[in-house]
Formats: structure tokens, C-alpha cells, sequence
DNA sequence: GTCATTTATCATGC
DNA sequence: GCATGATAAATGAC
């Protein structure tokens, strides 16, 4: 991973999206994926470790703060629930069948 | 002992390693025998994942990743495709 | 909310 | 140098 450069300012992100304008039925094309900066990483894990569910006022206070969407960081909150999940399955399937050495 | 573990679970999830050619095969022979509709379900999951000796995460990576790679590309899994349909047809004449 | 998925990206194998 | 498996954003079903 080449960026590396932790300080923040970065901040590429953009909801462009726009098109609510009347009834647009055309299945507006999917955002495109962007991974989030060393910054924006180092701040929603802290918090979801503080809490895992966050409420509407944190959310917008650190959408706010990282140049984020509250659906952005709803959504990486999701994501971030079930790679904790995933990592528990993993954890017990790893240490379940076990030579143990 | 338990760092030891530790260590070697953490490595074991961050490198790659490719499957078996047999575990490819079955994988391959499952997706192209239902082009129509490559979802497996739960149980087939299961079934494969006991097949190749992978766990059923891998499994439902194998999917995704073939699913979208097919599809962005079909011309060139073509060859790949015939083979695989050969061999099923091969199989239910036998 | 969960959860399977799509898609791009990352990391490794060879 | 791409092929391939795993992970990270984003969507949609329910």
C-alpha cells in the first residue's frame, strides 16, 4: 500500500452524485469504490471500538470530520460489523480441528 | 506456545495461497455446469467446501471472484468453458 | 439492522 | 507481467 502518508487533508471524497432532480428512474451508475485514507481508518476504528452501533449525532460529527457521507460511514460501520463476525468464525474454525504443535 | 498460534494464524490469513488443481477442478466444473445461474446454494457451498478441503468463505470467493471475471471477460474463459462442458457432457453419457 | 453480492483494489504466486 | 485469492467500498434484498 503506497500511501502511507498518514496525514489527512487528503480527502478525495465526493458524493458527485446529483440527478435527485425529479424522477430520474435511470439506475444511477454505481459509486465508484475508494478506499478510505490511513486518517479516515485510524478515526472509524477508534470509534467503533468505543462502540460498535453509533448513534445519528456521532455519525454526523465524524462524517463531518473525515469528508465523509453519514451513509458512507453508516455503511463502513455495516461492513466493518460483519468483518468482525467474519473474523470470529475464522478465529474458531482456525483453532477448532488443532494439532495444537 | 498461544503467541506462537497467534503468529501463525495472523500469517496464515494474510497470505494467499493458491488451491489444489483438483479443488480448481471441482470448483470449475461446478460454475460451468450452472452458467445459467452460478449461485450455489448454502448447502452446495458446504458440499464444495468439503470437496476442496477450503472453507466455505473461500468457496463463496471462489464465485465472486469467477462470477465477475467471466463476465468482464467471456472470450477469455471460452476455452476454459468448452473444456469444462466437454467433461461434464463426457460424464453424464458414462 | 443483517447479509449475500458486486466491483475495484490489494497482495501474493509464479 | 498477469493469474488468483482475499479484502475493502457500495448496493440491494429482506
Amino acid at each position: 500500500n503506497p500511501t502511507s502518508g498518514s496525514s489527512a487533508t487528503s480527502s478525495v471524497n465526493k458524493e458527485g452524485n446529483s440527478s435527485k432532480t425529479s424522477i430520474s428512474s435511470a439506475p444511477r451508475t454505481r459509486k465508484k469504490r475508494c478506499p478510505y485514507s490511513k486518517f479516515q481508518i485510524r478515526e472509524l476504528e477508534r470509534e467503533f471500538f468505543f462502540n460498535v452501533y453509533i448513534n445519528k449525532e456521532k455519525r454526523l460529527q465524524l462524517s463531518r470530520m473525515l469528508g465523509l457521507t453519514d451513509r458512507q460511514v453508516k455503511i463502513w460501520f455495516q461492513n466493518r460489523r460483519m468483518k468482525e463476525k467474519k473474523m470470529s468464525r475464522d478465529r474458531l474454525q482456525y483453532f477448532s480441528g488443532n494439532p495444537l504443535l | 506456545a498461544v503467541m506462537i498460534l497467534r503468529s501463525r494464524f495472523l500469517d496464515a490469513r494474510r497470505k494467499r495461497r493458491n488451491f489444489s488443481k483438483q479443488a480448481t477442478e471441482v470448483l470449475n466444473e461446478y460454475f460451468y455446469s450452472h452458467l445459467s445461474n452460478p449461485y450455489p446454494s448454502e448447502e452446495a457451498k458446504e458440499e464444495l467446501a468439503r470437496e476442496c478441503s477450503i472453507t466455505m468463505s473461500q468457496v463463496s470467493n471462489w464465485f465472486g471472484n469467477k462470477r465477475i471475471r467471466y463476465k468482464k471477460n467471456i472470450g477469455k474463459f471460452q476455452e476454459e468453458a468448452n473444456l469444462y462442458a466437454v467433461k461434464t457432457a463426457v460424464g453424464a453419457t458414462q
